[in-house]
DNA sequence: ACATTAAAGACTCTTAATGTCTGTAATTAA
DNA sequence: TTAATTACAGACATTAAGAGTCTTTAATGT
């Protein structure tokens, strides 16, 4: 029971994504260079997040990936989802009505994806870029 | 990124544990019909279980499992952890020094984790007593 | 036209979960 | 002492999901 590496990756992506200026594409190559892995698995997980709205992809010569235009909305849980679906880590597939278990179950869940929720790409990036300002 | 069915079992297997009465012993049998469970496979749960301390075995005939002597101070996070075991959800096996990344994702589980921690099987079980008490 | 790039799908490989089967050791009952 | 019952351990098979590669297609700019 563990996030996928493919969750890493689109939180890595997302990332640099984030930290980018302007509308300046970024090719799949650059992204897979930085994280080293293959371009064409990256290429899956990438494709993921255009579908989900996260990212904006631009076919041909001088194309590639940027963020999506609701930059400063996306939060962490938006990428997880993305990447991961967003089913209940609990799947008992009987649900009888009321079951006590599936109410703690949810409820602790709950807990984790509003935290998860709460937390957003751009506060993130901006902290990554006041570091790399202050030198450390 | 599910929880395991062991972890549905498990938990279903100490509520039922937990509401017993007195010391008796509850075989593999018993419990595996309830859930409609092959005894073998079922077995290794318990016995994972048993490892944790949570439940106490007795070998031989008319033996079988009872809940452990902390029986009141068990809680969900428990029973997760004995059969999941306790690593994290999110596992990059870098770890970087002070990584934004990880902070956000070990903060958001700690917050699933303390829930868990505080939700008690003996509630649970009492709860489920009382309801059909209560005809309900 | 040609080079570049994302998208899609088939495919393989690896790993973990799920589950079965068989045998062993401990305990009780006769 | 023997037999039945039960937990325990390990080998084994099956399945499902994740991880990753390769090839082809479609879109775009030069
Ligand atoms: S009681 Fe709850 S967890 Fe158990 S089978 Fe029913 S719905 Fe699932
Ligand atoms: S930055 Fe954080 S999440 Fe990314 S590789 Fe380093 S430790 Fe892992």
């Amino acid at each position: 029971m563990k996030y996928s590496n493919a969750t890493n990756y689109a939180l890595h992506t997302m990332v640099y994504l984030t930290i980018q200026e302007g509308e300046k594409l970024v090719g799949v190559q650059e992204l897979a260079d930085m994280q080293r892995l293959s371009p064409t698995y990256l290429s899956k997980i990438l494709t993921k997040l255009a579908k989900g709205g996260l990212i904006e992809s631009t076919p041909g010569a001088k194309g590639g990936y940027k963020i999506s235009r609701t930059k400063h909305e996306i939060s962490f849980l938006d990428v997880i989802n993305a990447i991961e679906g967003d089913t209940s880590l609990f799947d008992c597939t009987l649900h009888h009505e009321g079951c006590l278990i599936e109410n703690v179950m949810r409820e602790a869940e709950e807990n984790m994806k509003t935290e998860l929720k709460s937390k957003l790409l751009i506060d993130i990036a901006r902290e990554a870029e006041a570091r790399q300002f202050k030198g450390k």
